[in-house]
DNA sequence: GAAATTAGATACATGGCTGTAGCTAATACT
DNA sequence: AGTATTAGCTACAGCCATGTATCTAATTTC
């Protein structure tokens, strides 16, 4: 905290304690963060971190309130498919970032899970978690290209529930490959489009 | 640790300790998890604890190594449906049991999540968060009751995938409905039958 | 350039968890 | 009954995080 002859105010500072709210939590979980960890690891006392916020949940609840919003998933030249995947892969990235990391051990952290506000959730959790491929599915209702009334919940989940499982379960990042088979095994049967890809059998 | 005249030991000791700290990640988190706390909940002092275990991370591993293993789904009379959603019953019945709770809480925690040997993850991870449907639509497809080519490693993760998503969004239990909705809408098509329910498109 | 703001440094008492040690006493074993 | 185990109790030094207070100095604002 010495070797710094410039000294970060504002916004810059902020950024640097956001930043390292979301490296600590990567590395320690929800429940070891501390003042004095995130302090360390953005070379500023803890006395002003607590100018700001009463507690490391806060800091780190902060840091993914001001997260830059993901990229939406666009709707192509008529590939519903190929539309699918790609908003799949933006999921992928997501969930892989620190911010969707952090989002997962919240939402397993009893302390933290109770302070999440109804803002943050829709802004942060419930628009990433849930949205992805249900902005392409709605386009193609609506162009007719399956019938609207076979968009349910339910559908609407079905490809980000499963990569998130396949997240869980092996924790590596699936690839375009495997979201094709998501695709084309799981979404596509349930709008009444049969499967075009290769299966194969367990 | 004064007003109990018995005195306990071995088996009977382990299974309060074990208890103790399902309780304990419960309500803390793993993060938070110490000796002491475990200790005083078990109403054991830590000195017992430190003479089996280490540290309070090996204490929960161990408890979840010893649960009981979780009811296997059965296949009744010839009732596709009826069995498949009786066995989302059973995944949500032990995905909110301590022991379901306390794994979502240890895969998001970097320090646990790291001690998960290969042994414990088959025991208790894997066999239960994607083994339910599966049971089920492995013995309808032996007897021929759909292509057994369409029960791909997808297929086989869609109901599963879909309860897990629908448990971390809005953490209610699904209804015996809920559940019926994902077995019509997303794994009956997935496996070239054609969803009988009503629907509720959005 | 002077005043106001705010980051950075240092200090301190408090409290909780850690890991170990040593003792007492209840239970099991033979 | 006598012995071996092992739970329960107490104590202790060490470490780390907490909040708060106080001072300094860099940067912005006017």
């Amino acid at each position: 905290m010495a070797d710094r002859n410039t000294r970060r105010r504002g916004e810059e500072l902020i950024k640097a304690i956001h930043d390292a709210v979301l490296a600590e939590v990567l590395e320690v979980g929800v429940g070891r963060l501390t003042m004095d960890g995130i302090g360390r690891r953005a070379a500023t006392p803890r006395t002003t971190l607590y100018r700001r916020w009463s507690d490391p949940i806060e800091v780190l609840l902060d840091a993914l309130y001001h997260q830059h919003p993901v990229e939406e998933p666009t709707t192509g030249a008529d590939d519903l498919r190929g539309d699918l995947v790609r908003a799949l892969r933006l999921m992928v990235e997501w969930a892989l970032s620190p911010a969707g990391r952090a989002v997962a051990a919240i939402l397993t952290d009893p302390k933290s899970a109770a302070l999440v506000s109804e803002a943050l959730f829709e802004r942060v959790f419930a628009s990433r978690g849930g949205t992805f491929t249900h902005t392409v599915l709605r386009h193609y209702a609506d162009q007719g290209r399956f019938p609207a009334e076979l968009l349910t919940p339910v559908v609407a989940d079905i490809g980000e529930a499963l990569v998130t499982k396949r997240l869980i379960d092996s924790g590596t990042p699936p690839s375009d490959d495997d979201l094709a088979a998501i695709v084309d095994q799981a979404i596509l049967p349930a709008i009444g489009l049969g499967a075009r890809g290769p299966k194969r059998p367990i």
